[in-house]
DNA sequence: ATCGGTCTTTGCGCCGGCGCAAATAACAGA
DNA sequence: TCTGTTATTTGCGCCGGCGCAAAGACCGAT
């Protein structure tokens, strides 16, 4: 039996019963603890996943491996599927950062299937569209906004009323800084009463204080 | 007759006569002087399009719309696409940066034609995975490099044998800085020879120098 | 030739943010 | 409980790069 929440996986809309099927015999499901990698980069892309459960931090490294990038993916994203887009091997590294549960599909059957089901190939290019409008995004973002700010809003963006499983290096990458700036800003903001720090985890408090920050200040 | 050099764009690969016929059947053709907009940002998407000569500069803007951020596009590339993946509005600006041949598509028909040639879609997607692939290392750069080498990168990706058609202030947007810098930086590099500029375009006279740069300082 | 507009250069001062180094603090496993 | 490992904080000094302001340089049009 295929759960309700699946079938409303934005993934899966448009599909017929029996494509649904189809897809779903081909995955198989894959469980992690924490820190454990669904794949490396440089990895033979041969896999695509399906993010049921969990977090998972997408991460790439400098060809020097000084420092890196990174993003994070919750549950319902989809991530690793470079092999499915032509890619050989994977650009970066995923990472659970917590226990997860994710589908998983073998890359050369996907293109088949995508062939044999137009439907949801052009979904997958509506999902694409919105990471590629994500990323250029950042890259504004990076180009013109302070540490602050763009610090700000990462943690607006991603603060569930839970608390986030991020230390303060993972945060540094998903905001293009480094450690020592990423804890010099919370620690001022804790102090503020904004948020609730701890080890490898935080908690928002205050989202107006941090919203206000986000935004440059204030162009009347 | 349809032009070979056509045929051969990377985005018709795979497909049949047939559909290729139809594909134009569809196309109208739009060109443009230096210095004209195919759509700004915040306008309807309704229309996708092929460059097939000339250049284009893609750019964003903040809220604010103090600085941006730009990407080129060449002759064979895509643009203008948002609107086939789901977006109602263009995200950024197109600009013609010198005269211009594109061939236009209604968005609306490309997605119907889409859902009938799964090829097409599936070529699309892995062009848009390429392009992301492109906007996530991007955004490595900004967090990780210097200006110059940034610089010296961009001038090396874009540089054809011909004079580049880009101002000091498109080139900051392309590499993420500022007008002031681009221009110093520049000018240290004539004065070593190792380009040539000029109001509004420049010419790379010793790529090893550049490329030289554009690695960090030998990591041995 | 002249004039207005756009693009470019460069001096100057300032500051956000980097990153080493060293001291804690928190956790995990034996 | 003890111990090694990993994560965090913070002082300190330095520097890359920003951005105003003003002075050219170049271009096209009348």
């Amino acid at each position: 039996m295929i759960p309700s929440h699946l079938r409303q996986n934005p993934l899966f809309q448009g599909l017929t019963g029996c494509d649904l099927t189809l897809l779903l015999g081909y995955a198989h499901e894959k469980t992690t603890k924490r820190a454990t990698a669904f794949f490396h980069a440089g990895d033979t892309a041969d896999r695509c996943f399906l993010l049921l459960e969990g977090h998972v931090k997408l991460s790439q490294t400098t060809p020097s491996g000084a420092q890196g990038a990174a993003r994070l993916i919750g549950a319902g994203d989809i991530f690793g599927w470079a092999g499915v887009m032509g890619q050989a091997r994977y650009p970066g590294t995923a990472e659970s950062l917590a226990a997860c549960r994710a589908l998983a599909w073998d890359t050369g059957r996907m293109r088949q299937t995508l062939l044999a089901t137009p439907r949801l190939t052009l979904t997958l290019l509506t999902l694409m569209g919105a990471r590629l409008r994500e990323a250029e995004s950042r890259v504004l973002d990076l180009a013109t906004a302070r540490v602050d700010q763009r610090l700000a809003r990462t943690l607006l963006r991603q603060s569930s009323a839970a608390a986030l499983p991020l230390t303060r290096q993972d945060l540094a990458e998903l905001c293009g800084t480094t450690l020592y700036t990423v804890s010099r800003t919370l620690r001022r903001w804790e102090q503020a009463g904004w948020l609730r720090l701890g080890r490898g985890s935080l908690r928002v408090l205050s989202r107006p204080a941090l919203a206000a920050l986000a935004e440059p200040p204030d162009a009347s």
